[in-house]
DNA sequence: CGGTATCCTATGGGATACTG
DNA sequence: CAGTATCCCATAGGATACCG
C-alpha cells in the first residue's frame, strides 16, 4: 500500500461505513433509545429486514452498535449505540453546519 | 422524506461520496498541487482511466475540484481544489485524530 | 416477533481497446 | 496525451416467502 493509500485508507473506510445506505438512519432510530429489531423495523418504514439485519451487524462489527439479548423474554435482543459512537458523534455538529453552508 | 431522512440526508451525501472508491487519493493527489490527467494517473498507479475521468467529472459537480481548459497548449485541461474542499477539509483533522483513537 | 433464505436486477467498477 | 467505448463480472440491495 502506497504511502498515500496508508493517508486515507482510515477516514476512508469511515466514510464509506457511513455513507452506506441506512446506516445514519438506523443510528439516529436508536439514538433516541435502546430499540428492539421490530422498533427499528417500524421507524425506518420503508427497510427490507434482510438489510436491516445485515446493517446492524455491521454496526456492531464496526462498533457503533452494542446489541444485549435479555434472559427470560425469549430472544428479545435489543440495540444500543456505543461509547464509540458518542465519541464520534462530536464531530457531526461542525459537519453538519458545513453542509448547511455549503450543500 | 421523513424528517429522520431529512436529518441525515444531506450527511449521508456528503459520506457517500466521499466514501467512494478513489475519491479521497484524487483529492490528496491535487492537494499537491494542480495536475492534468496523466499526473493523477500516474500517482494513482492502478486506477482505470474510465474511472479516473467518470470521478474527476463526478468531483467537479460537487465542487471540491474545478477544472480550468488552457488556451493554446491543445486541450490541456488542469484540475485544483476549490474553496469548498478547502473549507471541508478544516473537519479533517479532528476526524483524523478520531480514527487514531478509535479504529 | 425476530429474523433467514432465495431470487432477481441495477449499479459499480475493472480490463482492454480505441480515438482525436 | 486525455480521455471514451465496449465488455464483463462482482457486489448491493430490493421483493417476497419462509421459519422457530
Amino acid at each position: 500500500m502506497s504511502e498515500l493509500e496508508k493517508q486515507c485508507c482510515p477516514i476512508h473506510n469511515l466514510f464509506s461505513f457511513i455513507g452506506k445506505k441506512w446506516i445514519l438512519l438506523i443510528i439516529k432510530s436508536i439514538s433516541e433509545g435502546c430499540m428492539c429489531f421490530s422498533d427499528i423495523e417500524k421507524k425506518l418504514e420503508w427497510i427490507n429486514p434482510r438489510i436491516l439485519s445485515s446493517r446492524l451487524k455491521e454496526l456492531e462489527d464496526f462498533g457503533f452498535v452494542s446489541s444485549h439479548t435479555k434472559e427470560n423474554t425469549k430472544n428479545k435482543t435489543i440495540y444500543c449505540l456505543t461509547e464509540k459512537w458518542m465519541s464520534f458523534s462530536q464531530n457531526l455538529d461542525s459537519l453538519m453546519k458545513w453542509t448547511k453552508k455549503w450543500m
